[in-house]
DNA sequence: CGTGGTTTTGAGCACTCTCAAATCGTGTGG
DNA sequence: CCACACGATTTGAGAGTGCTCAAAACCACG
């Protein structure tokens, strides 16, 4: 059953799966504002802030991020250029965002977001294909979070970026992690030594090799898909590849 | 179940029966739909279906979940009466939908909704608003699922049924938990065995007692809060309320 | 009262975490 | 250009939380 529900994940419009190819609507609105730049490890705004402003990414990474008691941090996304932060916001901010990489963004204010999308009616469902997007990443990720083990989540998480490459047809089999070790372990529930670790097995049995710090090769990808563990089907070893190209393609 | 199944309303004029906050503007699109009525354990679709339609609970608990590979499920939510389910969806269903107790629901179709939501713009900003809930839900959840630990993650989940029987003006303290073990398990991503050894271990505490199968009294709210460990802001004891207020607020 | 399912309790184990040290990389200054 | 220094990452050893497997207790139902 998921191979249907990742359909969602081909048209492209996840929080963070935007095809630099071809900009949507939305990212139209943010065309003629300046872009600014904001060094690697400065804040965008933080959690529970008031939500003025939406944000595109035009180049770097940045990640949001929630704290809880005794400084516990989780990431609850990373965002790479094309994507749009802010979108299933209301009055405040749900988490705070920070650049990972040094960026550059564009902003729009909330208010004037709002008057665009009523002015062009058009604009609606793609807001709302937006959200649901934002919704469908969630849950995938409450499942990794809930019931995957450390290699599972590695690898989903591999896989994730993986095909967000190929999506941008960037696909060399390379793939760029500028976040830190301790993003990824934030971000996958697991400390740095278990993320570390889990590489460490992945390029002993083969499925990575490493690439330089922040850059890691897919060498099978074939068993990142069955390691990744992502649902229900029954999938023989042969075909799993099909089943992600199918998703990819539509 | 049947504690629900027994009472016996009239048919239609059970708006009466269910006070809490107004219904909102959404809920009126249901208000003249029939009443259908589903036995526990029964499914209302399966994820990757077609999405064909919305319900508004009217009635009893459902829960949504997700299966992945060797069957484990994610269970991603449960919604009560007064809840509307398949706002955020757009083709396909992101989850199965199953009846917790004896449930009635009324449906409306994806078209039909779209259409009337078109119809008064009055409703946008609901459907926006409620869009957003689900996404700040689904963060949280992630938090849980992602840092904290089996206590951490129980007190949060009595915490979250207690404070919508409060919303819902029936806050006596006791809170009906008509789910079993196993779907709590499969919410929190424990076991039921640890489930039910916490329980146990905040009986003895004195945070909660016992009362039948199906709830459970809670005697120190305060604990709880503390227990829940939700988020940064040191919580005095005796305004927790007052914080839970300001976060549920929309 | 049995019966079947659910929940609780118990004992042992495994996966991941914690704490600690070694290694690697990257940027800096001499 | 090299050496150094600091942070990030890897590796190691041991511990702990929650899981697995198993059995007992509980409860709703006939």
């Amino acid at each position: 059953m998921p191979q249907v529900a990742n359909f969602n994940y081909a048209e492209g419009v996840t929080s963070a799966t935007f095809p630099a190819s071809a900009p949507t609507g939305l990212q139209a609105l943010f065309q003629k504002l300046p872009v600014e730049r904001i060094a690697a490890g400065q804040s965008l705004f933080f959690e529970g802030d008031a939500a003025g402003h939406l944000f595109e990414v035009v180049e770097g990474s940045l990640r949001i991020f929630k704290i809880i008691s005794d400084g516990r941090r989780v990431i609850t996304g990373f965002l790479h250029d094309g994507d749009i932060i802010g979108v299933s916001l209301k009055s405040h901010y749900l988490y705070s965002a920070e650049a990972v990489t040094d960026i550059k963004v564009r902003r729009i204010s909330r208010r004037t977001f709002e008057t665009e999308v009523d002015k062009s009616p058009g604009l609606r469902p793609e807001v709302f294909a937006h959200l649901c997007d934002e919704m469908a990443a969630a849950q995938d990720q409450m499942v990794l979070l809930s019931r995957k083990n450390a290699e599972e989540r590695v690898c989903s998480f591999l896989l994730k970026e993986l095909l967000r490459d190929i999506d941008r047809r960037q696909s060399d089999n390379i793939i760029e992690l500028p976040m830190t070790r301790l993003d990824i372990a934030d971000y996958l529930g697991l400390t740095i030594e278990t993320v570390s670790r889990t590489m460490t097995k992945l390029a002993n049995k083969g499925v990575v090799a490493p690439a330089g710090r922040h850059s890691v090769r897919i060498v099978k990808r074939s068993a990142l898909v069955l390691l990744a563990g992502n649902d229900d089907e029954y999938v023989d070893n042969t075909v799993e590849f099909a089943s992600y190209a199918r998703r990819s393609h539509h």
